[in-house]
DNA sequence: TTAACTGCAAATAATTTGCACTTCG
DNA sequence: CGAAGTGCAAATTATTTGCAGTTAA
């Protein structure tokens, strides 16, 4: 999605384009798999700051617009990352508790499997799965 | 499990058999997939009455015996149900929340792929899908 | 008897909400 | 200008913890 095709997709919806959305956008970019805090103390580091309710207020927004989207990948916070670069399913290790990532190749049978038996359509980018990788099993 | 083997395999632990823990394991296994405040409200119309720590406190300690599992299948708390129950994988839709459940042998070879492609052991029981039911899609 | 357990109240963490003030369009 | 958005503080929800009193073994 280009700079200016989301602000159309914004204001279209009578939403607005406001630099704290920007700097939480931008923050998403950066770091991948990122809390709603931890996205909030990144934007802070800039020179204009947000308020916490603001990025939660913005994530779901972003969400909405499918823009972003988010993992449980423990017990805390949930993460978020682009919904473009959403292309990957999540692998958490009880062990280690290393997040690791599996292209959705991968998953491509289960998931066609599951339309097949019981007709239901997978939501790929939310899905994590947990056990122990390589190491700790 | 039978009621004595778990009864010894808490004691050769050096925990206790307490009402407490009975009642709450007995509350799991009425109400299938219930929130730790659903499993005390349960207990809490017995005689006896549980303080939500304590619930909070014997789901783990039952969850590290092994005797409980628990999936994530929302935004709100985690669900329990019995270990020896858990024999399916969840499927959470996102149109009309419905939970069902489908057998294992449907996930037997994404299991199989995910441990020959990068060596990861799935915990199947935890495994929660997110997408859309038949009717919603 | 005594270490384990429980209840209770207070602490924490994550998230939401009401509202007065600010700002995009 | 006016509706949408933001910050802030207070409210909620989910969970954890300290501690003094209780109980299983």
């Amino acid at each position: 999605m280009t700079e200016t095709s989301w602000h159309e997709q914004l204001r279209a919806r009578g939403y607005r384009v406001t630099p704290q959305r920007q700097l939480v956008l931008e923050a998403v970019k950066e770091c991948e798999h990122a809390t709603p805090e931890e996205i909030c103390n990144r934007v802070r580091q800039t020179a204009r700051g947000v308020n916490i309710s603001t990025v939660y207020r913005t994530l779901e927004l972003l969400e909405e617009l499918g823009m972003v989207t988010h993992s449980h990948l423990g017990h805390g916070a949930p993460t978020y990352h682009l919904a473009s670069e959403a292309d990957h399913v999540h692998l958490v290790c009880r062990g280690c508790g290393e997040i690791s990532e599996v292209s959705q190749d991968l998953v491509d049978n289960f998931v066609k499997d599951l339309d097949r038996s019981v007709g239901f359509a997978t939501d790929v980018h939310h899905l994590t799965v947990f056990g122990r990788c390589r190491n700790c099993r």
